[in-house]
RNA sequence: GGGCGACUAGCUCAGUUGGUUAGAGCGUUACAUUGACAUUGUAAAGGUCAGAGGUUCAACUCCUCUGUCGCCCACCA
């Protein structure tokens, strides 16, 4: 007999050393291929890759990670034990805004600095950075290892080191010249408190109240408008109002000279068909500098833009596109003067003491029609979490309407050098289906993201970032608009600008633009950097496109559209071929986890207390792909309990397999008796549902699959079995064997810790890894006679069930053996030859067999299969209680005979549906029909 | 305002093209326990599949509507 393991499994005793051993073997790299493996070079064999989505540098690990590193490990290990050639690859994200603010506050706090940025200067406060970065970086990789994640650490990638530098260089630049990217004077979303940009999908809408003012710019001023933002009327250059409004209709075109409260302005009336006539007055002030939707509709009518707030949220109408003094309009000395005293009056005012100064002004001088309380939903930034002022800034941006020629293209439907838009590429390759999104409800989604989006504005006020490659000759050209009569048109300053992947080569006398990209330009080149590009590595050639790109979907948009954008626009080809999204872990109450809430679940103190198996397939099961997933500690605790069940059920098996049998050589031997040849077949079958699971990623219902044979089965029926029967190492070899390969990839740990302990007692070297082993074959062979030894294993399964289940009934201790009988009728020699496995199993004394029997007057008994089965209770049954027993379940056939014969009355039903379906109904209804007689004459067997 | 998802046992969730007497885990109840495992075993209770219509021989499954909850998108200013 094999040395004993130990009687619990403790895993905090082997998870590291396991993992440390697999790392040196040098496995998780895809050049060490497994050894059984053929043709390791054979520009055939399969490859499988993932990029890992990178963690921040500075995070620390939690559940959603935790989530997506077991989901992943479980393809890679899949595919790693299948022979591909598997590449998963990791790195991490310097996530620009989150980085870069948690080194400020840090100096702030530890080393007392006020404005660290200031106090240090560009290059030292970036140095902090890094320093930090550095640091924490090793915190996440080393969690990582925690969680047992199979990742090729030699090729670990950060999206702000060289290599992946050069390729945001290179891309930017190509765009460039395409003419995707431009420098733009436009209304972006600006964070007052971040002092930078943000793109629209990093704004965040909260509902809040807010007032709606009524009022007339001035008495003379026909139209009354409505607004929750007085204070910006400063900048209007027009009102809005439906073309169809009876009210307006005959001001449309018209233009007014205004003096709001002191500032000149000149309005025009336009119609807008997004003005709703029935929403406050009917009629709006169009801003054009402040407001996202006005600046739209300004560039349709071709207004002017007059900016009245600054970048740090203070009115400021001193802006040169402000003043026009070439309009006639203020040719007007009067005018001019009341201009001087508005700006002196709002001048520096913030935005929010301005709107109370001007409601007051409107107030006194008795404009204001109407006050009216509404609940309105403001955009704040995500990162910096103020309300976004949208604000005119020149910044660079990403085009994606514009037309450009993709020179090469692998995508179906879209030849080598035709003309498309980035939005054209993203939508094809989603809709041709090259890109599969899991689950699928998710395209329509993408697509109507997709349908809406807008140029993407890339520049950052923030310094921790990839710097835009872009140098100019001084100082960076003027933001003043030309002189062409229009203020809104969208145009590209030139002059003495240089855009490269390298410096120009005179570069003392350049200066480059002190702006950052926005972090997700350098993430959408993820795939394709990691991989080494703009060189052409092997591991371009070999691992792109990638085959799955697995995340949570709430960075659909951020991450998973820009992939496809960037992937399409460089190389013209897809990124990957799957993206499985994940769903948000919660709390047990299903809220988000967090620390106001306390009620987060750390993963770390899981794979503590519960072991890192246990912590992962708490993830995997019972989870779908795009839905969220509620964990609780006690599901934790429940998966430990089972990582100690099969390590107890290895335990057993090891000890029942004689030791110079004990091999991990996997050959299935011959089954011998019936309770062998049910459980090769189901283990076959088991093999074959999750090798199915895993491939179409239903990696719940694999595990689950996989947990029901392995406690339900294997444990509570098949080993019991083998206790009674015996002697049978060879098979139990081979089904563990084949067990702890399908668990490897769900719970690495413990199956590698069981295979080393087999490995030493076989070979004495504890140096070969589960971890490289082939594969479970699903084999084809002729399943000759499979149903029926399923059926027979499952009749001799009811008959003990049966047994026990009366047993329990009538309270008789299990240890008190019994006697009962059986009138087998044509089953009869079937149940002799397993009659010591149903004594054994019922705890019998006997089991007698016979074609036909007699009831004896003391037994109880039960139908199953068309045989009567009799316990033997020797007087001590409750004969009152036995008959409420059979009327009962006599009661329960009866309706479902009933039932039957209804439906196969049913002409329809005999003629429509299909004949095996019919079959099997009319077969169904003969055996309770069959079962009921022979209730009804054992209650009548009954005197009492 | 538009869209998506969820609603199945006390709780957490499976249920793959329509055909099962609707399943699992946890929890509950009863009994057991030095022989692989109490991180256990045996047995049991527990469901009008949110509601109403419809299609069909047949609906948890497909269609329509309603309700409750959740999420995403959308600057009625």
């Amino acid at each position: 007999m094999p040395a004993e393991l130990p009687k619990a499994y403790e895993p905090q005793k082997y998870e590291d050393e396991i993992y440390q051993r697999w790392e040196k073997s040098g496995f998780f790299a895809p050049e060490a291929h497994p050894p059984w493996v053929d043709n390791p070079d054979d520009p055939k064999r399969p490859y499988f890759s993932i990029v890992l989505p990178p963690p921040n540098v500075t995070g620390t690990l939690h559940m959603g990670h935790a989530a997506m590193l077991a989901i992943e490990d479980v393809m890679i290990r899949y595919h790693r034990m299948k022979g591909d050639k598997t590449l998963w690859l990791p790195g991490t994200d310097h996530a620009a805004v989150a980085t870069e603010s948690k080194v400020e506050s840090k100096l702030i706090k530890e080393e007392g600095l006020k404005k660290p940025k200031e106090e240090l200067g560009r290059e030292k406060f970036l140095e902090r950075v890094n320093k930090f970065a550095q640091e924490s970086h090793d915190t996440i990789v080393n969690q990582a290892k925690k969680m047992g994640a199979s990742l090729d650490w030699s090729r670990e990638a950060y999206t702000f080191d060289d290599k992946r530098n050069l390729a945001v260089r290179t891309v930017f630049k190509k765009m460039y010249d395409d003419g995707l990217i431009y420098r733009g004077y436009r209304v972006i979303n600006w964070s007052v408190k971040g002092q930078s940009t943000c793109s629209d999908d990093e704004l965040v809408y909260v509902e809040r109240p807010a007032k709606l003012y009524y009022f007339k710019y001035s008495k003379d001023f026909p139209i009354t408008i409505a607004t929750t933002r007085p204070e910006t009327k400063l900048g209007d250059t027009a009102v809005a109002v439906h073309p169809d409004d009876k009210r307006y209709k005959k001001f449309i075109g018209k233009e007014y000279k205004v003096n709001f409260l002191g500032q000149p302005l000149i309005i025009k009336i336009i119609a807008d068909e997004g003005v709703n006539p029935d929403f406050g007055a009917g009629a709006l002030g169009v801003t054009p500098a402040h407001s996202a939707i006005d600046y739209e509709m300004a560039d349709k009518n071709d207004l002017r833009m007059v900016r009245v707030i600054s970048q740090t949220g203070h009115i400021d109408i001193n802006e040169p596109e402000n003043i026009h003094r070439e309009n006639d309009f203020y040719v007007d000395s009067t005018t001019w003067e009341a201009a001087a005293a508005a700006k002196k009056k709002f001048n520096g005012l913030t935005v929010s003491d301005a709107r109370k100064l001007i409601v007051e002004e409107l107030r006194n001088s008795g404009l204001l029609e109407k006050e009216e309380d509404i609940s309105q939903n403001v955009g704040t930034s995500d990162r910096f979490g103020d309300i976004v002022e949208p604000l005119p800034k020149t910044q660079w941006f990403v085009d994606v309407n514009k037309k450009f020629v993709l020179p090469h293209s692998e995508i179906t439907g879209i030849a080598d050098g035709a003309e498309v838009s980035l939005k054209q590429l993203m939508h094809t390759v989603v809709e041709n289906n090259q890109i599969e999104i899991i689950p699928d409800r998710f395209n329509k989604t993408y697509f109507h993201w997709i349908d809406n989006l807008r140029d993407w504005c890339i520049s950052r006020q923030i310094w921790y970032g990839h710097r835009i490659p872009v140098w100019y000759r001084h100082t960076p050209p003027s933001t003043t608009p030309l002189k062409d009569g229009s203020f809104i048109k969208t145009r590209i300053v030139s002059g003495d600008m240089y855009v490269g992947v390298n410096p120009p080569d005179d570069v003392e006398n350049w200066q480059q633009d002190p702006d950052t990209l926005d972090t997700w330009f350098s993430s959408g080149l993820w795939t394709f950097s990691t991989l080494g590009w703009p060189e052409e590595t092997i591991d371009l050639k070999t691992f792109h496109p990638t085959s799955v790109l697995e995340t949570g979907y709430d960075i659909l948009f951020f991450w998973v559209a820009r992939m496809i954008l960037m992937t399409t626009y460089t190389l013209g080809t897809i990124p990957f071929k799957t993206v499985y999204l994940h769903g948000l872990v919660r709390d047990e109450q299903g809220r988000k986890m967090s620390k106001s809430l306390g009620n987060i679940i750390d993963p770390l103190d899981m794979i503590k207390d519960y072991g890192t198996d246990a912590t992962r397939l708490s993830l995997l099961i019972g989870s779908t792909p795009g839905n969220d997933m509620k964990l609780s500690v006690e599901k934790i605790a429940g998966f430990r309990n089972f990582t100690n069940k099969l390590w107890n059920i290895a335990r057993f098996m090891l000890m029942q397999i004689n030791n110079e049998q004990l091999t991990t050589n996997n050959r299935e031997p011959e089954a011998k008796t019936l309770a062998d040849k049910w459980i090769s077949g189901r283990l076959m079958e088991v093999t074959k549902q999750v090798t199915d699971n895993i491939k179409q990623f239903r990696l719940s219902a694999a595990g689950e699959a996989l947990r029901a044979f392995t406690w339900d089965e294997l444990a509570d029926w098949y080993l019991e079995i083998a206790k009674i029967e015996g002697n049978k190492s060879e098979i139990l070899n081979y089904v563990l064997n084949t067990l702890l390969k399908l668990w490897h990839p769900f719970m690495p740990f413990v199956t590698e810790q069981i295979w080393s302990e087999m490995k030493v007692q076989e070979t004495k070297n504890k140096e070969k890894f589960l971890m490289v082993e082939k594969w479970p074959q699903v084999e084809s062979r002729a399943e000759v006679g499979a149903e029926e030894t399923k059926n027979n294993f499952v009749l001799i399964k009811n008959i003990v069930i049966g047994i026990r289940s009366l047993r329990a009934d009538n309270k008789i201790e299990t240890a008190k053996k019994l006697r009962a009988m059986v009138n087998a009728g044509a089953k009869a020699s079937l149940l002799r030859e397993n009659d010591e496995i149903i004594k054994g199993l019922a705890r019998l004394e006997e089991f007698k067999v016979e074609e036909k029997i007699e009831k004896p007057k003391t037994a109880v008994g039960f139908v199953e299969a068309g045989m009567e089965i009799y316990l033997d209770l020797a007087g001590v049954v409750d004969f009152d209680k036995e008959k409420k027993r059979l009327a009962e379940e006599i009661a329960q056939t009866k309706k479902y005979v009933q039932a039957q014969e209804g439906k196969l009355a049913n002409k329809d039903f005999v003629s429509r549906a299909p004949a095996a379906i019919v079959e099997g109904e009319k077969k169904k209804l003969e055996e309770a029909k069959n079962k009921q007689a022979k209730l009804q004459e054992q209650l009548s067997l009954i005197h009492s």
